[in-house]
DNA sequence: TCCAAATATTCGCTATATCGAATATAATAA
DNA sequence: TTATTATATTCGATATAGCGAATATTTGGA
């Protein structure tokens, strides 16, 4: 049997909603911890550890500014190749998989939100 | 915040080894659970179990053909958006993912195993 | 009808994922 | 240095996935 556990861990790493929605926004620019935590409505905690799952699945990749660490997508390619497989994979998908653009979020102290 | 539960549960479905493999074949040309079982080495049971998340998911679908149940892809461009979504997703893929030709499997009793 | 083979399902156990809470760390400013 | 803010980590509890074993179901043939 030809092991595709590489591969699957890569789908892993990809299965979650949270870190989906991560990747979605990221997919438009890069964003804060702060920014992320604002948008998903979750808890700092939660978006740190969803990050570090992505971090070491090897999709994100990250900067420090200052207080603020930056996330951005490893492979911009990386959502339209999520958009194609959900598209081919799922009728029931959003179709296509929708890009969100990025507007600021009450309550996120980044500085991209701070009017 | 956006909610990506039908894409994750996608991913989540093609998040294992064998069920990427049972994939891998199926990418080839339809096969029954016989002849998965002795592709992939895993127990008759488990490749079942496999098979309902699968289609579950709607990404195979099936027929009965006697006593013998036959699986294919519900999309044949499926192999080849993972295979995208992997070379995009992960340096540390096979690249490109490739296909399995189709080759009888000694101890498999399917037709198409039989010389 | 009875049996054998292919496939599906159920059950119980173990492993892993997820999350909240608490705490730790890092950077900047006072 | 101390305080504050952003981020990361650890821990414990709960939920879910995965698997083997046993069993059920389906089909065709004797």
């Amino acid at each position: 049997m030809l092991c595709l556990t590489t591969e699957a861990a890569l789908l892993k790493a990809l299965a979650h909603p949270t870190r989906l929605c991560i990747l979605q926004v990221l997919a438009q620019e890069e964003a804060c911890v702060c920014h992320l935590t604002a948008v998903t409505g979750q808890r700092q905690a939660n978006i740190s550890q969803h990050l570090t799952v992505l971090r070491e699945a090897g999709l994100v990749q990250d900067r420090r500014d200052g207080v603020l660490v930056y996330y951005r997508l490893a492979d911009p390619r990386l959502w339209e190749a999520l958009a194609l497989l959900c598209e081919v994979g799922c009728a029931a998908c959003e179709r296509p998989l929708r890009s969100v653009p990025h507007s600021p979020v009450p309550g996120c102290p980044c500085p991209k939100c701070k009017v």
